[in-house]
DNA sequence: CTACGACTTCAAGCCGACTTGAGGTCAATG
DNA sequence: CATTGACCTCAAGTCGGCTTGAAGTCGTAG
């Protein structure tokens, strides 16, 4: 199995050494050895930062990610929260479906100002409950 | 038309009074006068909140938003950057779908762990490009 | 064998979006 | 007319997620 040091590994998934480093500091991702001074992983960290990188995506926190990880590094991921989670990007999708033909509309509308425009005020209207941050940290 | 406290303000919008005086200090909001201490707000003050909050949900930094008003305090928003935050948002939207589709996959699958399941890791290969901070960073 | 350059550690800094705290001021109520 | 309590200002703090900087340590190319 093919060892990889830091630069590789950040080179392959475009993050930043730094950024490698602040992970496994946290315990999200564990180096296998040194050469040298150099961390060495194992390649099988690249499929981790994936998942890393796709829980982030679905609004979980690295704490939050930490969490989901057993002693051996072995994703163990919840069957019943993946399906909440899962519900819960259903409710996201939907009010950005939302936001997306609004922000199309009110780019295509010929109102001369988007105040005026009903459709716009629909719109705003949505958006004053459902905010960015409440979304993404409710999702957690 | 009728002036209102930032209590009323932040009542009717659910936004903390703190965070009405650091969006007025961000010029993202004007208050039109004081009654003793207290500011005074038009009522438009709300529909500018909604907007506010809208443009947050579509990933606009609050600095992205405060050029989004002209010296009248009317929006003028460009309609070509709008597109592009609605194709942004569509972007977003379908990385969340196969998100959901992966997690619900997950949830259901009887592979004894998820990463021995052929459809999760498809899904880890798609999050790798697109993680959370970089399409919210990229919509700006 | 020595110099180089890529790594290391640790602490501190930064950004966005607010919140919190201390100490001050004011209009209204008793 | 004095108290009360909601607001005020300004500075500092918080949180998440990293990045940056200074000073040190290696393996390797020359």
């Amino acid at each position: 199995m093919k060892l990889l040091d830091i630069a590789e590994v950040a080179h392959s998934t475009g993050m930043a050494a730094s950024r490698l480093r602040f992970y496994e500091e946290k315990g999200l991702i564990g180096s296998i050895g040194r050469r040298g001074l150099k961390r060495l992983f194992e390649a099988s960290v690249l499929e981790r930062l994936s998942l890393i990188a796709l829980a982030q995506t679905a609004g979980f926190s690295l704490d939050e990610i930490a969490g989901m990880f057993d002693e051996t590094g072995r994703p163990r991921l919840d069957r019943v929260q993946l399906s909440a989670k899962a519900d819960d990007l259903d409710q996201t999708i939907r009010r950005l479906g939302a936001l997306r033909d609004g922000l199309r509309h009110a780019a295509a509308c010929p109102a001369p100002s988007h105040m005026e425009c009903p459709t716009f005020r629909r719109l705003l209207k949505g958006a004053a409950e459902s905010r960015r941050r409440r979304w993404v940290e409710d999702l957690g």
